[in-house]
DNA sequence: TTAGTTGCAAAGGCTTTGCACGCGC
DNA sequence: GCGCGTGCAAAGCCTTTGCAACTAA
């Protein structure tokens, strides 16, 4: 699917600052909206802007909204509908992604649901990079 | 043990200000900084104060910090060494605790590793409590 | 045409910084 | 007494808001 019916499927106007920001997004997922905006520079786009259309994107659906520990700042990837989940070093900060997690997960099956109805479980992996471990084994 | 003796323990001072902010952490889990600020508003702390007391906490690992989706500021509660998981409604906001099935950290095992070793799994349940479901049910 | 989008500037809100004072050890 | 911790004010930074101009449909 390309760029602009992903735009039209979500009910949302097609116009090149969208279809620049979601372009940027699919070339470096986990971008910020600042990073975002130094992409699509060339596209003149102010950075309220690229707030507002991260806003509408995530809203409708068409991307996602990551919230890590120890960020400052919210990061966005284009929704693929694979339930993956990430594995952040806690010393440089490196994102990875990872797949579902295989075999039992009683974790993902809370034992109590306290009286809501689950949406969805997101998983973040708090790890140490090889490089940084290099530089001062953590315990 | 005793919040003194938990400060200590860290290699903290122990300070009425750090003391105060430890006991409203441990009456009001999932506190932000500005909630603990009006709690201990009776100890004369100041808002930056509470930031850089939660900030040397954190990094001494008394206490953690939760970061979740839609959550435009940061989060604590008292580190309990349970490994628990958080359970948010998506509408409102709410919050509630999830027991780890599991008893050991990391409670999950990622498919791949990416060459960094694992420290700890954390999961956020998406959900949608009784009383939001029932004014507009989600998909 | 017209309703949704963008641009721009300003404001908002949480957090960090810098330095002087004060207090735990 | 020494050095860490705190208070205060100011700055920093990301994000949101408001309104006029624009453009996709």
């Amino acid at each position: 699917m390309d760029t602009s019916g992903i735009l039209r499927d979500a009910g949302l106007r097609v116009t090149v600052q969208r279809i620049a920001v979601l372009q940027a997004l699919a070339l470096s997922p986990h971008s910020s909206a600042d990073r975002i905006h130094a992409a699509v520079a060339g596209a003149d786009i102010a950075l309220p802007t690229v707030h507002a259309i991260l806003g509408d994107l995530a809203t409708a659906g068409v991307i996602r909204r990551v919230s890590l520990p120890d960020a400052d700042r919210a990061l966005f990837e284009v929704e693929r509908g694979d339930n993956h989940h990430h594995m952040q070093c806690v010393r440089c900060g490196r994102l990875e992604v990872v797949s579902c997690a295989v075999g039992a997960s009683p974790c993902l099956h809370p034992a109590e649901d306290h009286g809501m109805r689950l949406l969805e479980a997101s998983v973040t992996y708090r790890a140490i990079c090889r490089d940084c471990d290099e530089v001062r084994p953590a315990p």
